[in-house]
DNA sequence: TTGTAAGCGTTATCAA
DNA sequence: TTGATAACGCTTACAA
């Protein structure tokens, strides 16, 4: 392993010229041994250790991403908009020169840990932390960025969607295209923010045109039978012609349980999803969605986190970016 | 922040007594003392110093796992075969009690940089990575293991499938079903090993059965007009009426350009994939295609890893896991 | 069973 | 513009 006293010995300078060279202090340095000595370097094959400059500088250019771990047998990247985002966000924090390291979390102890172990920048929570919040600003003292959150806590950075008009453009567009008798899929409402501000928006914008939906009309994942439900909101003499599900992935549940009951979308039965994932234009039928912009999302997660990494002060900021409703074939107008 | 020191002054011992303890050496330390410690350890919210012990052991618990950037604008995430496996490769290590970290690789230099700069202890490859290996061994020696390689290195430590069985499994039962004039859609196969093999065996088992494939038949990603070119095998007199793809990801193309140009699938054309994403048993049709079972492959992965951490001269192996065909609705009897 | 001392590779600090 | 020195928090190696 060759070390800045290596090339020191070899350029005939002490140890701290190297080390300003090889962080770019270039001011410090006379231009010629700093040619010099970069030269050295790159002909060695010096590759500065992080760990040693984590422990003398007690901050390393390490960004944490953190995802909830759920479920025990599916991990947290199966879900396509998780892995997406943070495919994303890999791709920002290397260009900005950081590394990357990703945790699952099922406990909030293990938060704390990993983050302290290793000395991270920052880091960045994918995925459900609201209740935690408040106690992980007090045990972090580093740069803490937030998606999706809506926590009560005032101060915290976030970068989040308009969910709730999300969910008002589904509701919108079901009722510019006849439809009057819907029904919502998606996760349980309660703890989720993101989940319940898209449902409010949807319910909202239909209860203004005097329309209301029966308990039975909101069926949530832990739906054993989410065939035989589907095929009983369908049938009837007044069926439901249209569902909003709160992610994409929710929706392509849908599309397969219909044509397993031999329900038609959109002939039968049209849904809107939430997401666009590059998937949503490729099923058959493509898939009415509300767009959000991922690759966006990751970038301005990315460069809040420089911006408090680089000032320590910057003042909390919720960012939310709007979202587009995206129209394919699977509303049709009734 | 509480360090070693700080527990030692309290419980009055030396520093090094709390290291043996928080190392787990409980046979060098006396019952009581132990228990001691470690309350008061936990007291204090004591979380070890990772680049510390990095830098002191000259190794850390951490593992890298390496993803090919192929492309400006799409994440190597954004595919759900390394998203997937990346996930639940993350699962295993954690499990492990070891950290992870990735990286996206454009170029060589890249990779040896970021496994020396942080003292990683291993190595994990996803994608292609075969004209780098023999370099990448000398320059790092630290265990790699690589997956999917078809490098000719022979000393190389590698999970893969057995793709040229997927191939034939994927011809055979075309042929079984009526199919005789077949088509293929998948990446350049030139310089990638796993595309070969599965087209090798597709199209050998085809050759035994007297069809050969005419070179129209063969499409590629770089394919401009992906449909038309579908709209033309499908028509004519002697239409193309299956076609093997190397990627469920590809099979879901397809998909979409056939709904496109009005092709039915799979009345009009059959469709067989290779993967069997999560996203394949809910696609319309359910597709057909090569199993490999992504999970089992993350765990081999971890398994060899974590044997040659613990055994540096534990020998090279590659590991072939079987494949097998899953059949569902989107190949037709003819 | 416990402690002492040195050192891992780097940066912070102060002096020259 | 450079260098000497002391950390950073931990482990290794050896001594008690």
């Amino acid at each position: 392993m060759v070390t800045l006293k290596d090339i020191a010995k070899k350029a005939g300078v002490s140890s701290m010229t190297v080390s300003r060279v090889m962080n770019g202090n270039t001011k410090e340095v006379s231009g010629k041994t700093s040619e010099r000595i970069k030269k050295i370097a790159r002909e060695m094959g010096y590759v500065p250790n992080s760990s040693a400059r984590a422990l003398a500088s007690r901050s390393s250019r390490l960004i944490a991403a953190l995802l909830q771990e759920y479920d025990e047998d599916h991990n947290p990247l199966e879900d396509s908009y998780a892995s997406c985002f943070l495919g994303e966000l890999a791709l920002q924090i290397k260009k900005e020169g950081y590394d990357l390291m990703i945790h699952y979390v099922k406990d909030y102890s293990e938060i704390t840990y990993s983050l302290k172990s290793w000395n991270v920048a920052g880091a960045v929570f994918i995925g459900m932390f609201d209740e935690s919040i408040r106690k992980l600003q007090e045990d972090n003292h580093i740069p803490l960025i937030f998606t999706d959150s809506y926590s009560s806590v005032r101060s915290i950075t976030n970068v989040g969607i308009d969910d709730y008009t999300g969910g008002e453009l589904a509701a919108k567009y079901f009722l510019e295209n006849g439809h009057k008798n819907l029904a919502f899929y998606g996760p349980e409402v309660l703890d989720n923010g993101v989940v319940m501000h898209r449902l409010r928006g949807f319910v909202t914008v239909l209860r203004e045109a005097g329309i209301s939906l029966p308990p039975e009309n909101f069926m949530n994942l832990s739906l054993k039978d989410l065939g035989g439900a589907l095929k009983r909101l369908c049938s009837g003499p007044d069926p439901v012609t249209g569902i909003f599900t709160t992610a994409d992935n929710c929706a392509y549940q849908i599309y397969s349980e219909a044509y397993r009951m031999g329900i038609r979308v959109p002939d039968d039965l049209s849904v809107i999803g939430f997401d666009d994932l590059n998937m949503s234009s490729r099923v058959t039928p493509p898939l009415t969605t509300v767009r959000q912009d991922i690759k966006k999302k990751a970038s301005v997660t990315c460069d809040l986190l420089m911006k408090h990494i680089a000032e320590r002060d910057s003042p909390a900021e919720n960012i939310v970016l709007n979202v587009e409703l995206v129209k394919r074939a699977s509303v049709k107008r009734r």
